[in-house]
DNA sequence: CGCGTCATTGATGTGCATCAAGTGGTGTGG
DNA sequence: CCACACCACTTGATGCACATCAATGACGCG
């Protein structure tokens, strides 16, 4: 809803992938110069999420896979009887949308936790280049497989860990990949709720509030509100890896 | 260990996957003739894996997709620390091995849990035809598609349900799988063991036994040893959406 | 300032894990 | 063919981690 003043050519210039600088997170390197024009094909438009909204859902027609500009997003799935389960946060230069492909429509809801921006990259654009690029191919493939490994992950997460455990490795995940994107290696904001990382985590919001409250007690993180510093890292990862009460 | 007697020509005519009858289950459908000639091309040779032996581990080199021919696999992952959880189970027709596909080896091991075969599909082969034929790049990014849509599902499981309705889940996804390859709707035989089950369950060996056992007093299900006979599919499914515990 | 949303903390309950004993099926070797 | 060992499975007793229920506190926004 806020007023559009931006010159189409600026805009023009603002959308080109080759100099984006994301480019190296969503992106394939090195690429040759006139490869990389190619690419900037891609991205058809781009569009704002404000928080709260929607970027699909579940059911919707899949045309497109969406490259995070800026912003936070959830994904999550439901069954009929309104139980509902987040699958992923998403920040800057991830990839959002390859559950449609199978379907041709959408099998979960993508949700922006703040103000967002994504660039839309229509499927059969993609599709069409990659016969033609090799390595755009091939990063495609990276990236699913890539969700495909870190869903993996999340299920030992789910299957095997204690709450501790996983708010540990959620918390590290959560750094490391900010840490990519050139933030801290120890500070971070969450831009969820205790009840959206419970719902990711399997636990109950009381269990992740009380979790973070252990965690400050034992001097391995700072809590206020939705500020966290971690104080110690090395716990943090020996906690992951701890399986204590398992023999 | 077995002597190999078969002459190459046969092997040949057998691997070709334009006359194998489980195409429609692992290529696309709809193709024309040249293109299914080119599609036989993909499969290098196959392989045969001995009930308990590895298709790939941990670790290992990725080069190729494997498509399973017969037999029953289990795919799963560890941590350092011994901790492991099965991912997921695949049968004829199903592909596996696109975990490996982002980091050019394999990030879990795949065990057949009965003897098996396998068609070898190198991937550096799979990209190249599917730069050229369409409907196989498309079939190729359904596939692995269809595996993160699967594990939000194992995702779901695993977050919010109950026992009752993870094995539930659990044995109506296993024979609405097997119907799709001719067995029975309703009958079954469990190729892994109760530890396997809760494993990808995350649960215990007892409580996937004991929650068997309940379905088999509620006069759901019939089981001996490792063979199951559904009676009431419908209160399976009831079970599965009941949520009874939560408001 | 008052209300709604999100978070914290305590008291209590329960579903599943853990520990333990026993059964049945299978394969092996005498 | 039987005896034995082994493994998968079942079933019971007990404990604990996390859920549930409930009350209060901290922000932020109109």
């Amino acid at each position: 809803m806020t007023r559009e003043t931006t010159p189409p050519p600026l805009q023009a210039i603002k959308v080109a992938c080759s100099n984006c600088n994301l480019r190296e997170l969503c992106m394939p390197v090195g690429l040759e110069e006139q490869q990389l024009k190619r690419i900037d094909e891609i991205v058809a438009t781009r569009r704002k999420i404000k928080r709260g909204g929607t970027l699909f859902r579940n059911g919707e027609p899949f045309t497109s896979l969406f490259a995070i500009r800026t912003g936070f997003f959830k994904t999550c799935v439901a069954t009929e009887d309104g139980r509902d389960q987040v699958t992923g946060f998403q920040m800057a230069g991830e990839i959002i949308g390859l559950d449609g492909i199978v379907h041709d429509h959408h099998t979960c809801d993508a949700v922006a936790l703040e103000d967002a921006e994504v660039c839309v990259m229509p499927f059969d654009r993609i599709e069409e280049l990659s016969r033609e690029v090799t390595a755009l191919q091939t990063h495609v493939h990276k990236i699913m497989s890539r969700e495909i490994v870190r869903e993996h992950g999340v299920m030992l997460l789910l299957g095997s860990m204690r709450a501790d455990e996983r708010l540990a490795a959620f918390l590290l995940n959560l750094v490391q990949r900010l840490h990519a994107r050139g933030f801290s290696q120890s500070e971070l904001i969450l831009r969820m709720t205790r009840e959206e990382i419970g719902s990711y985590l399997g636990l109950k919001l009381e269990t992740v509030s009380r979790t973070f409250s252990k965690f400050v007690e034992d001097g391995i993180v700072e809590v206020k509100q939705r500020h966290v510093r971690i104080l110690d890292t090395a716990a943090l990862k020996r906690i992951v890896n701890s399986h204590q009460g398992c023999h």
